[in-house]
DNA sequence: CCTCCATGATGATGCGCATTATCGGGCTGG
DNA sequence: CCAGCCCGATAATGCGCATCATCATGGAGG
């Protein structure tokens, strides 16, 4: 038989049985000696003894309000991670946060609280920003809420973003580099000798979505390419109509570019009941990369490096976390892979 | 320009603007009015109204330090859950659980560290019990730390288990019925015929396998069958080998169980290869669910409700941190369901 | 002998909140 | 007119730890 129910062991335990104080036991613990704060060798063994004797373990909670550090690193998401489509999405990105997190000895704390009564997810449900737990925070998502982050940044809370969301004031946040890698597709297309080319974009007003537009026009720009009759907003759900489509060859679409490679899917299909063949008569391109291991032939997109931008946003967060002073916000956009896979293909038709 | 650097508002500020106490604040945000103590409604109102207008967001790590309750449960594993095929065991259970934390009002916070520096995985690891940033805990894995959970348990931290662990003291874990199960897979062979059932257990000593082992033993003496040569230890990674399945059905064995589905997967390759057809000659049957997504025909085994026993392990948590009073540990065995399968046929041997 | 400085600490304070014990005043009944 | 009671609060305390300012001691230098 043991004590039974005995409580778990405090600091002052410990300055008790090693005959010091309580704070010399926190200095101890944590190392904090220095030039003003010394402890000898002798009593420094004597409290580490009786520590480990005790079984202490430091409270993480009573550490946090102390303005001390637990070297955790948050990781919010502001949609569920529930069910496991949507997982597939965050999980580069996790693998990316967990292994960096690891590389600089801090543990990972996700935050995975389901969609809140209103619909909407937010940190600070039932009044509580359960983010503070962590020393600082990865926030992660598609549909971010752009108060929730201003709120978080007016409060000094330390956190990185990852991808770009234009909210007043600056904010460090990891991004990739849509418009280069756009750009970089559209001259894939260009060099094969198109010069219709079709592009869907998203309906949606995001960074994303503008950072997309952006290297478009830059390109056609750039290239002199008309696009005139050829620009059409898709949602992602609904995919373009094979109306739509057949609009576009009449316009003389030689290629199509289409923000979601979902749309491009959808629009490969379109093509081959149309008997039109990609990429002998026309090329496809999207400007993400597809889900895994989907059926067909490898698409012509670029990929988007999730893992790189998990592992720099909790690089960016440890700096913030480890500098005495305020760190500069930072803006970092990494760059995009592409692939030309096999959707896209020499211009046939006359030009 | 708004004031820059605002400090976040606590309850003291509410107080001050509302012309009450600090005290009266943090009854009336928690709900906390009881006969004893009593806010008429118009200051109730004054105070929700200045805490809303200064944008009040309660605390969690002072609110957890002073013994309040933040509804979060923690979710742990003893294995990290990255990379991905180790993800495919623990997400059924971790989707179970949130869907009931969800249920229940309470947010998922999961702790995911990396091995630490010794190979192992602790609790308390870096002399910081990170677990107790949630209000209790689901603990997880295949590979529990004994030491670890009767240490929780003995500083009185209120956790769940998922998967039956011998501990010295009772503690509330909720399990599947493996011996159930497994006698049901027995009975299934023996209704086809089978007199001979050779038997691929486990090598190592976990609580799981003894309960199938237990469950094995009870149908076959309850069958009087004889498995005098028929008993082969087999260990996951490396599955049995050509020649101890030869000498298998040597020994007259007209159908195997194994406990692995791995190792019944390998044992119908061998079979295939040996020209042995199943279910025509011999039957196979695995004591757990093969991984999804396999190919070939499907086994006769059964499924683990892994989303209900984290659903169960939940509610059970969230029992104890509800109630005011120590509340017994409970032992929840929850039912598998058979699956019968494409590998399982008569016996046609003789008999 | 007194000052100065380095050594080796420690007492006090506060982080933001929940809880316990307590308190003043108005009202009612005797 | 006072005892007792209920209403509407509140002051004080502590959770476990980190940190700041401070302090006692002893030896060296003047």
């Amino acid at each position: 038989m043991k004590d039974v129910q005995r409580r778990r062991p405090r600091q002052s335990d410990i300055a008790k049985l090693a005959g010091v104080s309580q704070t010399t036991v926190s200095i101890v613990i944590n190392g904090r000696e220095s030039d003003t704060i010394r402890i000898p060798p002798e009593t420094r063994q004597r409290v580490f003894d009786v520590a480990r004797a005790l079984g202490y373990v430091a409270d993480p909670v009573a550490r946090s309000l102390a303005g001390g550090m637990n070297h955790l690193v948050g990781v919010y998401t502001f949609e569920s991670m529930f069910p496991m489509d949507q997982h597939d999405f965050y999980y580069p990105f996790l693998v990316g946060i967990e292994a960096a997190a690891e590389a600089l000895g801090y543990d990972m704390l996700m935050f995975t609280s389901a969609t809140g009564s209103d619909g909407g997810r937010s940190i600070y449900r039932d009044g509580v920003n359960r983010l503070r737990l962590a020393d600082g925070c990865v926030l992660l998502g598609k549909e971010t809420n752009r108060d929730d982050i201003a709120r978080l940044r007016d409060e000094g809370f330390r956190f990185t973003l990852i991808g770009r969301r234009d909210v007043s004031g600056p904010i460090t946040y990891v991004t990739a580099d849509y418009a280069t890698a756009t750009e970089e597709v559209v001259d894939h297309l260009v060099e094969l000798g198109h010069e219709r080319i079709a592009y869907l974009t998203a309906a949606d007003p995001s960074e994303p979505t503008a950072d997309r537009d952006a290297g478009f026009w830059a390109a056609r720009d750039r290239h002199g390419l008309d696009t005139g009759g050829l620009v059409l907003p898709v949602r992602k759900e609904a995919g373009p109509t094979a109306d739509e489509v057949r609009r576009l060859l009449g316009a003389g679409a030689t290629a199509f570019v289409a923000h979601e490679s979902v749309v491009a899917l959808r629009l490969l299909d379109l093509l081959r009941d149309m008997g039109v063949d990609v990429p002998g008569a026309c090329s496809v391109a999207a400007l993400n990369d597809p889900p895994d291991a989907v059926p067909g032939p490898e698409l012509t997109c670029f990929r988007i490096p999730r893992r790189e931008m998990g592992t720099r946003a909790v690089e960016l967060l440890v700096e913030q976390l480890e500098s005495e002073a305020e760190v500069e916000p930072r803006a970092v956009a990494l760059p995009c892979t592409f692939v030309a896979g096999q959707t896209s293909g020499p211009n046939r038709k006359g030009s």
